[in-house]
DNA sequence: AAACAAACCTGTGCGC
DNA sequence: TGCGCACAGGTTTGTT
């Protein structure tokens, strides 16, 4: 599921849900969804503690605490967090089941485990999670320049797609937008960086922003395999105007010339335009 | 510096 | 129907 727009989707949905609520009761089933801390730190951790506020930074999820701690949440491929009114058993993968002071549940569902929950005092914080540390600007919160871009690609062999993917670069772009960003802006994903001129680093830069705000605004994109995205278990719809992620042998749709391609960069599947991506 | 490989897991879809 | 393989929205670590 989650990139960004599926990320801040969630913020959204948890912000509303969450905050000014409790933890009450809190399992932590699987261990290694706590493999930062332990078990008994995650659930001490959020048990009695009120959510303040919920923040995104890139794809990591924070809520802060009134208990002068932090959460954080990252989904990785197939983590979702779900709130709902807990009359039912867990589904299977529920790694975390939170009981809220208002009835309702919070439930954090991963099949494929990489996902995690980390709570911890704000000053063990960036210690215990130094990536935070290291993310790049934020497409969402600050915007991206034609200057961030420059600088971003000046001198780089590397090619486009793996700097898009670079999260100390640019924080929250995954493999569905990186390929999507690349097809607005008319770039090769397998271009190297360096190579790009001004206009065409003005064209990425402005592509970064409208592909993850126009995504955001349609609660991200919710694949076939009916991962959801929002808290409440409704899907996004921005999968409905991927012009080339998962697309490989079909028509261009934009300019209704080329078959689409898919190449492997950096170990990601990637799609692109042979005629109106260079 | 940059590309590549493998690792962490489970589930699904496809060809045979 | 069953089996084996490829592949999946992410990130880290280690090797060329």
């Amino acid at each position: 599921m989650p990139e960004l727009p599926e990320v801040e989707t969630v913020r959204r949905g948890l912000e509303r849900t969450l905050v000014g609520r409790r933890f009450d009761e809190v399992t932590v089933g699987r261990e290694r969804v706590a493999r930062r801390t332990s078990r008994k730190e995650l659930r001490d951790g959020l048990t009695g503690a009120r959510v303040v506020r919920v923040d995104r930074r890139g794809k990591y999820l924070l809520l802060e605490l009134d208990s002068d701690s932090v959460a954080m949440v990252h989904l990785r491929m197939s983590g979702q967090v779900v709130i709902d009114e807990g009359r039912t058993a867990p589904p299977a993968h529920s790694h975390v089941v939170a009981d809220l002071d208002d009835g309702q549940r919070m439930l954090f569902i991963d099949p494929r485990t990489f996902g995690e929950v980390v709570v911890a005092s704000r000053n063990e914080f960036e210690i215990l999670i130094p990536e935070l540390g290291r993310l790049g600007i934020d497409p969402l919160v600050d915007g991206v320049t034609i200057d961030d871009v420059v600088s971003m690609c000046c001198n780089r062999r590397r090619r486009v797609k793996s700097l898009l993917l670079d999260q100390s670069e640019i924080a929250g772009i995954g493999n569905i937008y990186a390929d999507e960003i690349c097809h607005r802006s008319g770039i090769r994903p397998d271009r190297q960086a360096h190579t790009l001129s001004r206009r065409s680093c003005r064209r990425l830069a402005d592509s970064i922003v409208d592909v993850i705000e126009e995504a955001v605004d349609l609660g991200g994109s919710t694949l076939a395999d009916a991962q959801y995205v929002g808290v409440d278990g409704e899907p996004g719809s921005y999968q409905d105007r991927h012009r080339v992620y998962a697309r490989t042998g079909q028509r261009c749709i934009t300019c209704g010339r080329g078959i689409i391609r898919r190449v492997m960069i950096d170990q990601r599947s990637s799609h692109f335009c042979p005629v109106c991506q260079r």
